[in-house]
DNA sequence: CTCCTTGGTGCAAACGATTGCAACCGATCG
DNA sequence: CGATCGGTTGCAATCGTTTGCACCAAGGAG
């Protein structure tokens, strides 16, 4: 905890004004060499660090972008933040983090408080209710949407017409005719997307599709357990790698066999799916690169450019352990 | 993208001063409630937000906390971001946060970044050496280092002698005598920690503890698993859960029955312990409470208090069925 | 009817930096 | 030898806000 050295005590102990202390640091061409070695000199010698806040404050836009994800514990939403928060520094900007919880009310909010310090804006996987939304691209700051898509915004998404296909064609390769999809969290646009691709795909291969509602987290795949069981589908598809591994753990606590007996798979692929009992069969998509394509379509707007065309990332199924051919007959087992 | 409202153009339309504008705005008691509606209402109506940058520029130190993490999408880190985001919201700040990818000299530069924008600094579990240190705490903002201790800086971290203590005393309850440690990045303290405390509990426990060196993810335990086979232990203790369900996963790969044939235990209990097979025997304790406890330390400190006490969090052993008791006869098998 | 209080308001200085413009210097040129 | 010019430097305004202080009207007291 030293005391802050301003330009003007740089100026009084070179002998100089602060504009050619400034103009030295900052490298301007109309100083003489002599002046810029003297100052450079004497700011390194006192210790001087140009005050960011006043630097920006001056200069006009803050290099700052806002975030906002539901939950900075969900390795889906870590990862992007990784690849932006990667992307934005380099491009000489920081990261502002807010978390809004699952809650859309509490999002609003965010959104309301980082516009204040931000130049941009990215809303990951946006739980803002439409309303809501019309609401924060009305902000006088650029919006990057990450896996929503809207109008008069930046848009990066996983493509997840190409998602479910993968899936259900990887299903009904290995037999299976009849799956479940143990849905996520109500708010969630992507959770739309899936159940919308899917139900559409399903169709496409005629393929009987069951819908339940789930959640985003470990337990809500172990509590969805029981009404899988009893469901006549021979194979589930979950809303995330969490889901699904605590799926696959109740299927263990209670002595079904995966992939024998029901097959699972799911949608992200986290590192954690490669080591779950058995292995998860997941799709995987480049969630760094979410990130990155954000910052990529902000650059371009900050540049005075339109909005680009979305992103669509297409993700690749993994194929584990945890998928495999379709029972023969139906189940018969008490709870 | 809407235009700036300043407080200039208010007090044009509300006809009045800009000091008289800000000090209806802000609750000044000395402007009459009457003018206070007026302004209020000509506020609103404009659709005035004040600058923040402007504000906080003007009233002095940052309301901004600056935080470095080795790893953004490590579920520990993510939880302690939760804690602290929510207590620094609470208390009307924000977070920057800065991602130091294991790296000490990445971790240095953050640092000297994230000091230009905020009012303080929060290091989680700094790799960075002792020198590095030192530097970091000669910044001219309060410095609290989570898991990591140090002089004249906050600290908060957890208790790793009860914590080794609470692991070595559930194995040898269970008839271990022989104990490998599979460690951590070299670079973090909490791996030395972790270490210098089981080796003084084994001694005084008359545990055999032999150390290998590993890493903070999943794939590290994974390619433990020969090593930690042909040992000669009868219980593993793994830097992580993330290193732990690696190595769970290599046994399962290769045959090796949890626990009757090994055991395994670590530390952390991330949500996803309770999921992987056997379920992980590990140390819960209270990552977002880290978070917290750090923002306290913070605020006293800011509030003009020298740095109080260390907060020291102490651990729970969560049991679970990858620990069981110690095999008899020496285990022979070929890898 | 003064004079003084007091409550309400505006002026202007500040926060720490950047930058247009004017001023200054020595040297060159007419 | 004075005007001009290119190269340096400093003055002062500026970004949007807060706030100490001066000021002014109205009202109460003497």
């Amino acid at each position: 905890m030293a005391e802050r050295v301003r330009l003007i005590d740089v100026a009084r102990e070179a002998g100089t004004s602060v504009s050619t202390v400034s103009r030295a640091l900052n490298g301007s061409d109309l100083i003489s060499p002599e002046v810029v070695a003297h100052v450079r000199a004497v700011a390194g010698q006192l210790g001087y660090r140009a005050d960011k806040r006043a630097q920006e404050f001056k200069l006009g836009r803050p290099l700052t972008v806002g975030v906002t994800v539901p939950d900075l514990t969900n390795p889906f939403f870590s990862e992007v933040l990784k690849g932006l928060n990667a992307a934005a520094r380099a491009g000489g900007y920081r990261l502002l983090i807010g978390e809004s919880s699952e809650d859309p009310a509490e999002e609003l909010r965010l959104v309301d408080e980082l516009v204040d310090y931000s130049g941009a804006l990215v809303l990951c996987s946006s739980r803002l209710t439409r309303a809501g939304l019309e609401k924060a691209l009305a902000q006088p700051v650029p919006v990057v949407c990450i896996n929503r898509t809207v109008k008069n915004a930046g848009v990066v998404a996983i493509d997840y017409r190409a998602a479910s296909r993968l899936l259900l064609e990887h299903l009904t390769g290995l037999g299976h005719r009849r799956v479940l999809y143990v849905g996520g969290p109500a708010t969630s646009w992507s959770d739309g997307e899936r159940r919308r691709t899917l139900r559409r795909t399903a169709r496409a291969l005629d393929v009987t599709l069951d819908e339940i509602d789930g959640g985003w987290s470990g337990n809500h795949g172990y509590d969805a357990g029981p009404t899988v069981l009893h469901s006549r589908a021979t194979a589930v598809i979950t809303f995330n790698d969490l889901v699904g591994i605590g799926l696959l753990s109740w299927m263990y606590d209670n002595g079904v066999e995966v992939p024998s007996e029901l097959s699972v798979a799911s949608y992200d692929d986290i590192p954690i799916a490669a080591y779950s009992r058995p292995p998860l069969t997941s799709l995987r998509n480049e969630r760094a690169k979410l990130g990155e394509l954000a910052w990529e379509q902000l650059t371009k707007r900050l540049g005075g450019a339109d909005w680009p065309a979305p992103d669509l990332l297409t993700p690749e199924l993994v194929v584990r352990a945890s998928t495999g051919p379709a029972r023969r007959r139906a189940r018969i087992r008490a709870s």
